[in-house]
DNA sequence: GGCCGGCTTCATGCAATCTTCACCCCAGCC
DNA sequence: GGCTGGGGTGAAGATTGCATGAAGCCGGCC
């Protein structure tokens, strides 16, 4: 999940970062409103944190601007006053939700999940292909009865595999849902990532869970009958 | 206290929600039964306060199916109409109390809040993985037969990993947890308290009790297959 | 005041993980 | 069958994150 943090305090907007990293999104900071504006129309955030008081555009503008350009991604809007009037303005500016500052951590997390909630129907608890199982919440991955251990990008490539089974993912859209902005496209991290994968949830001898399809990406299928 | 709400009506979802939460329970949110059902099988709520009419699996099945899978966390159940026949359903289907909609929120508090006194009160007062043991009254803990005397931290975080065992605790998390700390993102202050805890709890040569999940956080895990 | 226990910060070293790179292999094309 | 380019492979180097030991800080207590 992609997460955009227009926030131009600099601790604060590292503090978000790193609690929202923690939970495995994936975050880029904009410290203005203009960086937000151009970052956040590229459209492929999940949802976007907003902070009201910003440089060059104020929250509210920036929301109201996205909305404007027929962007849907939910917002999140950080007001510093606990003030209906802000609160109306914001939720009239086209947000979706918004909390006060100062605010616990834990709700931020909260509300950000209800944002993506409502943007996709509903969060899975665990993912899975054939024997192999895949729990979000803790984040543990089985094949069969044999739990196997991931390290960080390999859980995120994987599970971004078993979100869209069936569909071949290029590595260009492998990298940048898993990693923050552009890679250079000569590097070949993700075959690199992918063969540490298998290496480790396929059976030797068997054919691998995850399909290359020459010239284009990798995919995992789930079994058809046909 | 994790409580669980399954409820469709987002309005109203929330409107329990906040009010929860302003008196501390944690709350999580299931818009309809089957997310409801995954997230409250993993089984880490103190109670769930469930809405009859819902999406995919109304509230009576959803309790049977708990309960089928051997879930005794307390239901409470919130239903439309104010008949017997509802009420003799939803009890039949192994809720604890059920509520009539309209209903005042400090009722609601009410039943909530001897649910989780019916539910703490007849299992011990205490947490325990493998042999360690915590007591939550007496505030005490040991390892098998041995007493461990932890200072207030390492007591705060280790019930906190017990209360969620199985659930990888970010540091963010823990830090919000324990101390009320906020925007203090270079810090290793609950590294040192883990290090101080496992210092205490486990065996010299044996692995530790507390995992750690590299770039996350750190977990207690029951033992379990899948 | 001085000591003590607990809490917090800091600097360092080690190890897991990530990334790059060079080379190998094989499918597809002629 | 030979050529070509994309993908696989193994290992080296860079980076990051965690564990650790020590030192500083603070409040309570003698």
């Amino acid at each position: 999940m992609r997460l955009l943090v227009v926030e131009d305090d600099p601790s604060v907007a590292q503090f978000l970062k790193k609690g929202l990293q923690e939970e495995r999104y994936t975050v880029d900071l904009a410290g203005d409103g203009d960086v937000g504006f151009r970052l956040a129309s590229h459209g492929s955030y999940d949802a976007i944190i907003l902070d009201v008081m910003l440089p060059k555009m104020d929250g509210f503008t920036l929301c109201r601007t996205l909305r404007a350009n027929a962007l849907q991604t939910p917002v999140l809007l950080l007001t510093v006053k606990d003030s209906t009037e802000d609160a109306v303005l914001g939720l009239d500016s086209g947000a979706d939700d918004y909390l006060t500052k100062p605010f616990a951590f834990a709700e931020l997390l909260a509300r950000v999940r209800a944002l993506l909630r409502r943007g996709t129907a509903q969060p899975a608890a665990c993912l899975t292909v054939a024997d192999l199982y895949l729990d979000l919440i803790a984040h543990r991955v089985w094949r069969g009865e044999q739990e196997i251990f991931l390290t960080l990008k390999e859980y995120a490539i994987l599970e971004y595999l078993l979100r869209n089974h069936d569909r071949v993912l290029t590595r260009t859209a492998i990298i940048e849902h898993v990693w923050n902005y552009q890679y250079d496209s000569m590097t070949n991290i993700v075959d690199v990532h992918i063969r540490a994968l298998r290496a480790k949830i396929d059976r030797p001898g068997a054919a691998s869970l995850i399909h290359t399809v020459r010239g284009i990406g990798y995919v995992i299928q789930t079994p058809r009958n046909r």
